[in-house]
DNA sequence: CTTTGCGTGGTAAGCGCTTTCCGAGCGCGT
DNA sequence: ACGCGCTCGGAAAGCGCTTACCACGCAAAG
């Protein structure tokens, strides 16, 4: 405590000194280098370091070797379970290939994307990882794209998740089949007057996800009723779905693009005194795992969010190999929450 | 893509080249120094930057400087909303004043905390938060205690959460009291027959919320008939409940000391026949946000988690002053499934 | 008109490492 | 006995920055 007056770290010269070695020997012992040290002052060198309580500066060895082994995440709220888990994924990847993760979210506006990025670049991480959904307009991505190419220029290598725009590697999610799909499915199960609840527009995965949802109904020769736009959050989902309620909307059947968004679309239909699951249907996306322990059980599309963390490392690490192999696909789950009527 | 060949970050020496100035005139006109220079020097260098792309290596800036702006956050698992709430705290705190966060997470094995110290201290972080529960028995901790001394020494700031052990900075959280107002609450509402359901014994969160919970319907003249021991995931929950009913346990009212665990304690009821809030009320802790959604909504002790983080890093960072100023009070949250009977 | 001092730019000495390069010592073949 | 090629320590040159220190010019003071 308050060792304000002392701030004196072990140096590597000092390890040096004390085990009577040369810097070059001392750096050499401590990590495996290409050069091979003799055993006698390996060990000498290894003690000294115990004994002093020595613990290299990763920062110094970074600007040293020119690289960091540090990888950046960037998302929208940590607390929501969709980016939590990717996150989750990240750091059980991250953590068998000795790296740090350090996590930049974005929070409710996406147009703090850019300056995320701009102060990210500065700490030079050997990976970035975008979770976070990017524009659908290019136009709209632009400086975003300039600077994930600076950030490339700067030994950076980045992936996306979900995302399209060029150049980079990525992961695709098959969020437009996915939707069809459970659209289709909802269809089968009997439903026909379907409300949407999307999040903004301009964002791909909300978009992708409605588009493919009405594709699917389309091919039924259905389409849904209305499409609301609101927050993504369960907050923001919660105010569309009463707002629409009370404005005489009456579907037998709610998709939201999140399951979180469906969690406060729930609320909101028993707030209007309508049972979700009994009086009328509701669908979500992601398969957080809290959708399991609601009542009824949600219907929703399961997203291995975990492991599209973890893959987008892997996939960040790996050679220049097809950065496009496979992309991720849904799969539905049919609940409780959608029974056949 | 594929600029393996030229990883040619531009650099302060660069950007001064440019503009025609020196390195330090540079330096001191990207970040406000103490130095004042020239206005229009300063435009000129501002120019340079632009038109380079220039962005400053953060990594060389600490070496220089011998300080780093970052905050580490220790947990033990990103997807649990209880880490992940207090997480979203550090970084919104984090952001206002301008520090990037890197997470540690230890999974499932506590023990795996000294070794994440040991590698954070690398790092060099200007704070370490640890949200992680420590262990009750200060031996257990001995060398994590000088792990903490150790970064200390190199200037890192630890502030811990609901611990108590010694010499570092701290947020109190009464779990104890509040866990304790649960029980009496539960047995005002005519609960006698409790199961506790509890995460490792040796860890000193769960034992607070257990010994508090105990010490509540102590104090009502009653005891628990069962005290579970039990991983402190849900699954682990859910297996540690089913085994307890497969061994004719009959409870009217089962606490778990967190609300993951809660639910999946309300999982396996379902599972065993028992309609949780109807047949034996359910109780759990912290209030994560998915907890309002499930049904019955569950009772609970509200942890202002989000606070938790930020006040924890405002700590970390306010000056030596008293470090034990207040420890943070739960509410507690009766529920429907907890129902008066 | 000289002295003092301040304001401001540049020079260079670090920060804690890694790594290139040099050279000493040694085993071997001829 | 000599030279060649190895192996392996150490000296020192960076890596990209910051900042103490110096130098210079100019206004104010004596």
């Amino acid at each position: 405590m308050s060792d304000q007056s002392s701030p004196s770290p072990v140096t590597l010269a000092d390890v040096a000194a004390h085990a009577g070695v040369s810097m070059a020997t001392a750096s050499r012992a401590l990590n495996g280098s290409s050069r091979v040290v003799n055993a006698e002052m390996t060990e000498r060198v290894l003690a000294s370091s115990r004994e002093l309580g020595y613990s290299a500066n990763a920062l110094a060895q970074a600007v040293a070797r020119g690289s960091t082994r540090t990888v950046a995440v960037v998302l929208g709220d940590v607390a929501d379970p969709y980016f939590s888990s990717i996150a989750a994924g990240v750091i059980e990847e991250a953590e068998k290939n000795d790296l740090v993760v350090t996590m930049w979210a974005t929070g409710s506006q996406p147009d703090r994307l850019l300056a995320t990025l701009k102060a990210m670049r500065g700490q030079r991480p050997q990976v970035l990882i975008i979770a976070q959904s990017g524009h659908l307009d290019p136009e709209d991505d632009e400086p975003i794209t300039d600077e994930l190419a600076a950030l490339q220029k700067s030994g950076t290598t980045v992936c996306t998740i979900g995302e399209a725009s060029g150049g980079f590697r990525r992961l695709l999610v098959g969020n437009y089949e996915a939707a069809s799909e459970l659209a289709t499915a909802l269809v089968a199960r009997g439903y026909s007057r379907f409300v949407v609840l999307r999040g903004d527009p301009a964002l791909r995965t909300p978009t992708e996800r409605s588009d493919g949802f009405r594709a699917g109904l389309k091919s039924a020769g259905l389409e849904p009723i209305a499409v609301e736009v609101g927050g993504f959050s369960r907050a923001g989902a919660l105010d569309t779905m009463a707002a629409a309620l009370a404005s005489g909307l009456r579907p037998d059947c709610v998709f939201a693009v999140t399951d979180v968004m469906a969690l406060g679309a729930a609320a909101a239909l028993r707030a209007a005194g309508l049972e979700p699951g009994v009086d009328v249907g509701v669908a979500g996306f992601d398969d957080i795992e809290s959708v399991r322990d609601v009542t009824p059980a949600m219907t929703t599309v399961a997203i291995p969010l975990a492991e599209l963390g973890s893959r987008a490392l892997r996939v960040a690490l790996a050679g220049e190999s097809d950065p496009d192999e496979g992309s991720i696909a849904g799969e539905v789950v049919l609940r409780e929450s959608t029974p056949a009527r």
